[in-house]
RNA sequence: GGGUGAUUAGCUCAGCUGGCUAGAGCAUCUCAUUUACACUGAGAGGGUCGGGGGUUCGAAUCCCUCAUCACCCACCA
């Protein structure tokens, strides 16, 4: 089969997926050392964009090339019910047809979601078989299937037994549009313009009066106190007498407390225990009733005068400030900037309200994360993010792990209806009532934070607790994510990982960063600046979006998406192609045997030392997930020494086995990086062979001779100095000569590539200009006058080539630095001082020249 | 308030444990047209590595400090 001029993705990438995908390429296979990554499974329902790509890129090329080096591979995909996330969309389109959640029942609202998300499913499957992630399909886990279901339930239970789990009232984030309340982690904070209220309080027994400041003047309809630092010399006397209420004139007591900051407002503050975390606290240490004024339709309660009750929180907030003025209580406004609590999906301000729900006790589990990454359980990419990681968990509250959604795993808790303290463990939740020993259970409506499910993803896809998988494959070897989940995900991995085996859920963790827009900002669909993956994919072709999305970035940090590196990563397949039609057409069908190939030529040797120079290096960087570098060294070996050089000279000094060999080699290496072409060249040229590149063993080396790869070296100096100095001169008829003795075998060669018009082995003794990045002998025979206006760049480079011999003889001068530095980096300088000497007295001779002109 | 990252060529960014005259892609300039490849080839130009200080024989790299930008966490009566 020929090969087209330019490569066209199009036409191969689906045929090869369905190749590896039949042949049962992406299974683990093999008897080598187990290698396992579980895939962060992508909402259900989600369209992927360009940004999405990188992730799954990454893990699948540490896959691939650890498959390639024959380790037992296991890359298990999955996709996630993403319970509020998913229930906000489906809202939505509930919303267009006029409807919402509250027109059904939680089960209705479960079985239609279901069935929206499996017409939606199958979008992101077909997306990462575009891109042609290698994941074992076999191994595909939902996050609502039976098994993770099961081990959900007994983690909860166990959780439950250990004491690790409790139900009970706090103040929870509660967004009164969706409904349910939050994990602290979920609620996003926005710096916003508000106004600092400040009111009287008068004491009840006339002796005075206390001035509160307050952001949230509607919340003193729920006051159960004034507090005042206890060292506060202004309010000290106050301490245990009482204030009367303005509007409600309830009495509420004067109590100090060391949280009250002096310097802040006025140094008194009033306590709403029901609507604040912070006076919360306070009420618990001081016994205060809770008063809640607002309810979990963020309307004012119905507990409340008449004419405040069903009032939005804002009507509720102009009308008090309205009353309080007009009975003369306002002293004074003032503008005060501070950050408000939003939902993360819909910014409705985030009430803090009180609510029975299970909570997870996270100092235990997090403790015992702490310790182990203080040991260095886990490797981190970027490192640094292991001490962020460990102060975040240093810090951890109790997790909120109840929703008040439909969608998602149903907490398998009943509560008897004649005792609310009493709470049983049950997974019948099919049933919204158990009957036991003659007492009625009623099912908590409630499921579970999606978290608390995918928080133990490394195991629970692997079937623990078992199967051989899990045996075999945990931990896992590597989670590749964002970092903008390493607190919300993976750090509840590693907590619910140690917990529930014992072990950390994972040897190294990488996190990307963030691929921003083109124009620099967060890829978001409300921005409206997504880049579709199909739109790259039909563009460019998926190994140019693969080598572009990965190239020049690093771990943790976020960057553009860069169209520049996908055209170069375009250009690069095709230039590989392109390298293979020239192999096709100069190997044709000679059916060498190739695998036994040996060096003949300089340039076999030369490309041999380097093809085992990136072999080796690739390793490194891929087993130390150093992803561009990786392929920043593989483009530059392809195109500049393979198809610059290498192929170049083979078109004059013919060894087709090598040159097979060769390319056969470098196809293997970067395969992980750009499976496509490479596999599609690979069908093409080796077909006989019957075999898929996928599935070949890492390239073993062949023996060359240093010393004859360094004779390449010094053909392409003189070729480069030669090319330099005609381009300069503007003329191609210059006469070479080189010593014989060096160069007899490349004579041709050094003329070819230089496009010289002679080459001579004539030793110009007196005339002739030499070459000066060389130290083997070479000049040019030009014409004088022809050189004259070569006369700048000499002195240009005879002035730079000065400051290098200063440099280097400053250095070698410093007794410290021969003294101290390495043994080896000093030998270096001298040899390094040694050349450029030579360098500098060579272009002296030739600047002579011009003064004999003149 | 605490923390993290960034600041390197016109643009987007690499530069791992300090060690050749600091790199890439794109862009720019010159030359090349029946070539495996114009998604090309041969060349060139372009940076006092944000400022200042320190450690060191040696700093883009380590430390301190300042500035600017971005992000995260906590608090914000």
């Amino acid at each position: 089969m020929k090969l087209s001029k330019i490569y066209e993705p199009e036409r191969y990438e689906e045929d090869i997926y369905a190749l590896w995908e039949k042949s049962g390429a992406f299974a683990p296979k093999g008897k080598g050392q187990p290698f396992s990554v579980i895939m962060p499974p992508p909402n259900a329902n989600a369209s992927l964009h360009a940004g999405h790509s990188l992730t799954y890129v990454l893990q699948d090329i540490a896959v691939r090339y650890h498959r390639l080096i024959g380790d037992r591979t296991l890359y298990v995909p999955g996709a996630d019910h993403a319970g509020f996330e998913t229930q906000v969309v489906y809202e939505k389109q509930l919303a267009k047809e006029g409807k919402s959640r509250f027109d059904f029942s939680r089960e209705e609202l479960y079985s239609q979601i279901w069935d929206f998300v499996q017409t939606n499913k199958s979008g992101f499957e077909q997306q990462l078989r575009k891109l042609g992630i290698s994941c074992d399909w076999e191994h595909f886990c939902f996050t609502l299937d039976a098994p993770v279901i099961k081990t959900a339930y007994s983690t909860f239970k166990q959780m439950w037994q250990d004491g690790l789990i409790y139900r009970g009232e706090r103040l929870i984030n509660y967004c009164t549009f969706h409904g349910t309340g939050f994990a602290d982690i979920e609620v996003e904070y926005k710096e916003e313009q508000g106004a600092l209220y400040y009111i009287r309080y008068p004491l009840t027994d006339g002796s005075g009066e206390l001035v509160v400041a307050t952001t949230r003047p509607e919340t003193m309809l729920g006051d159960t106190a004034v507090a005042v630092h206890p060292d506060d010399k202004r309010y000290i006397k106050f301490v245990g007498k009482t204030v009367t209420l303005p509007v409600t004139n309830r009495q509420v007591p004067i109590i100090s407390d060391s949280f009250v900051d002096r310097e802040f407002g006025t140094g008194a503050v009033k306590i709403t225990p029901a609507h604040d975390p912070n006076d919360y606290e306070v009420g618990l240490r001081h016994s205060l009733p809770s008063i809640t004024v607002i309810n979990f339709e963020g309307r004012m309660s119905d507990n409340l005068p008449e004419a405040y009750r069903e009032l939005s929180v804002h009507d509720a907030r102009l009308k008090i400030v309205k009353q309080l003025e007009k009975e003369g209580f306002i002293v004074k406004v003032e503008p005060l900037k501070h950050s408000v609590g939003h939902c993360y999906k819909c910014g409705t301000i985030i009430e803090p309200l009180l609510k029975d729900q299970w909570f997870v006790d996270m100092k235990p589990l997090a403790e015992r994360a702490i310790a182990n990454l203080e040991k260095d359980k886990i490797t981190f990419f970027p490192a640094n993010k292991k001490d962020q990681l460990i102060l975040y968990l240093k810090n951890l509250k109790d997790w909120n792990i109840s929703r008040q959604i439909a969608w998602g795993i149903p907490i398998p808790a009943f509560q008897n209806i004649d005792n609310p303290d009493d709470w049983i463990y049950d997974t019948q939740v099919q049933n919204e009532t158990l009957t036991i020993d003659g007492k009625t259970y009623r099912r908590d409506p409630d499921v579970f934070d999606t978290w608390f499910s995918s928080g133990q993803w490394p195991f629970i896809t692997l079937g623990y607790p078992d199967s051989s998988d899990f045996y075999e494959f945990y931990p896992n070897s590597l989670m590749e994510t964002g970092v903008d989940i390493l607190y919300q995900w993976v750090a509840r991995m590693i907590c619910l990982g140690l917990y529930v085996t014992g072990k950390v859920p994972f040897e190294t963790v990488y996190l990307h960063g963030m691929v921003r827009s083109a124009d620099g900002r967060k890829m978001s669909k409300s921005l409206g600046n997504v880049i579709p993956l199909e739109d790259t994919i039909k563009e460019f072709g998926t190994d140019a979006l693969r080598l572009g999305i990965i190239a020049g970035r690093s771990p943790g940090d976020s960057s553009a998406y860069a169209p520049a590196k996908i055209v170069a990563g375009r250009n690069f397949c095709n230039k590989l192609w392109n390298i293979a039609r020239y192999i096709e057409n100069k190997v044709d069908d000679k059916r060498l045997d190739h695998t036994t190939a040996k060096p003949n030529t300089i340039a076999d040797h030369w490309i041999l030392s380097n093809l085992q120079r990136i072999t080796t290096s690739v390793s490194e960087h891929l087993a130390n997930y150093r992803f561009p570098e990786a392929y920043d060294e593989l483009y530059h070996f392809v195109w500049d020494d393979l198809a610059d050089w290498y192929i170049e000279a083979s078109k004059y000094q013919t060894d087709d086995a090598v040159l097979l060999q060769v390319f056969e080699a470098t196809l293997i290496i970067l395969h992980p990086f750009a499976p496509f072409v490479t596999e599609t060249i690979w069908q093409t040229l080796f077909i006989d062979k019957e075999t898929l590149l996928i599935e070949q063993a890492w390239p073993s080396m062949l023996s060359y001779d240093e010393k004859l790869a360094a004779e390449f070296d010094q053909v392409k100096s003189i070729v480069t100095e030669t090319r330099f100095i005609a381009g300069s001169l503007k003329t191609s008829d210059i006469k070479l000569h080189v010593l014989a003795e060096d160069f007899s075998a490349s004579i041709e060669l050094i003329a070819k590539l230089s496009k010289v018009k002679t080459v001579s082995e004539e030793v110009l003794t007196d005339s002739g200009f030499k070459l000066t990045q060389t130290v083997k002998a070479a000049w040019l025979d030009i014409d004088d006058n022809a050189l004259k206006d070569y006369r700048k760049t000499l002195e240009s480079k005879r002035i730079s080539q000065i400051a290098v011999i200063a440099g280097l003889e400053k250095r070698l001068n410093n007794p410290e630095y021969t003294e101290r530095a390495p043994r080896k980096i000093v030998k270096e300088t001298r040899q390094q001082l040694e050349s450029a000497k030579e360098i500098l007295e060579t272009i002296k001779k030739d600047s002579q020249k011009f003064s004999a002109v003149e």
